[in-house]
DNA sequence: ACTTTGAAAACAAAAAAAGTTTTCAAGATT
DNA sequence: AATCTTGAAAACTTTTTTTGTTTTCAAAGT
């Protein structure tokens, strides 16, 4: 029983590198270097494996989160470290795992969907609530529109005919996005705020 | 009969972006909105079907090599050129790719290994060659070695491992990559000519 | 010596994909 | 206008692949 917590990780990255469908059981165990017969002595079919792979990543993303949260630092420095770690993560979901995913797994995309479009998205929408309190990001924003406005930036990563082209490094991008987003919720006060958050933080993410 | 020549693209681009094995014929027709039955009038099987969009990508790849061949360049700067092109349309070889092809084309992927390490390789032996020749590389160069060598050096783009989680664009790389071989090939003479050709060529590749 | 363990490999069952054929409707042809 | 052609859509068969299970066997531990 050598398996479970310690290979998971191996397991995500040749599901993430190669493809569901790619990745075969029969592969995985080889790469793995142990039986099929072990394997399916913790998962009980290899939905449940791809269950426990991207639940795992759902889980390093929710609780990098919600560490963020807890932070006592302004919404705006929380707004961008929430969006670096989100940008960073969803670079690993290549075009193949989606389409595998969507197409095999439905249950387990909806899964991702629920988790973007609720989840992520509530969290931003409070934030931004709070920086309006703060009196950071103004109150003609509606933190339901533009949390859906951030989570659709954040798509934009995930496509592949949108920036690639530019051959542009993920940092870059993501610095631009948010100079647009956040300059443009901003208050003049959260403007401030915002340089010096930007300039005090590595946005290399 | 409106399907070769038009749409061999769009195939292309949809085996590149989810792999051979996810990308399956229904798949195919519905995404090409045609039907199977139009796809298999002009392809015998599946494997004709990759089989032309490979030798497709390596045909492009050869003209554009042939093209630079004619060039009155001296050979520093077709050097350069050449493996500015040979690094932009690697990158187009995803991991999934690769272990599809490997898996379940093998004769297919053996073609491949074949162009970069036969053809390749032999045109950038030449090349060293005729360098040494214009007095531009220096003598004790083996041209076979160092020909393998930056073959080598396109492989490492390949490997997700090697230089992505630097997110650096493929430009600094490349031009790095180049700077230290390059450096490390020419005479003095042909140091001039590097630098002089570096900036007067536009190096995003 | 006797268990236990788990890799390796053979296996059966199920699923999926390939490839073929049929159907049918829209456009072209006579 | 009647007929022919074309090709998408979908139903279908066949082949291949994959999943998941079982068996075998050898090495390590008791």
């Amino acid at each position: 029983m050598s398996l479970a917590p310690t290979h998971i990780h191996t397991v995500r990255e040749l599901f993430f590198r190669y493809g569901l469908k790619s990745m075969t059981m029969d592969e995985l165990a080889r790469q793995l270097g142990c039986s099929k017969k072990t394997i399916y002595e913790h998962y009980a079919d290899k939905k449940a494996l791809v269950h426990a792979v991207l639940g795992g990543f759902l889980n390093e993303h929710r609780s990098e989160m919600a560490a963020l949260d807890q932070n006592p630092e302004n919404a705006i420095a929380k707004l961008i470290r929430m969006a670096a770690i989100g940008f960073q993560k969803m670079r690993n979901l290549t075009p193949t795992i989606l389409f595998d995913l969507q197409k095999s797994y439905p249950e387990l995309w909806m899964e991702l969907e629920r988790y973007r479009k609720e989840e992520i998205v509530e969290i931003f929408k409070r934030l931004i609530e709070r920086g309006q309190h703060e009196g950071l990001i103004r109150k003609e924003i509606d933190p339901s529109v533009v949390s859906i406005m951030h989570l659709q930036h954040t798509n934009l990563l995930l496509d592949p005919v949108v920036f690639s082209h530019l051959d542009r490094p993920l940092a870059t991008i993501f610095h631009n996005i948010m100079e647009v987003f956040v300059g443009g919720i901003t208050t003049s006060q959260g403007l401030d705020v915002w340089n010096t958050t930007k300039s005090q933080m590595n946005l290399q993410p």
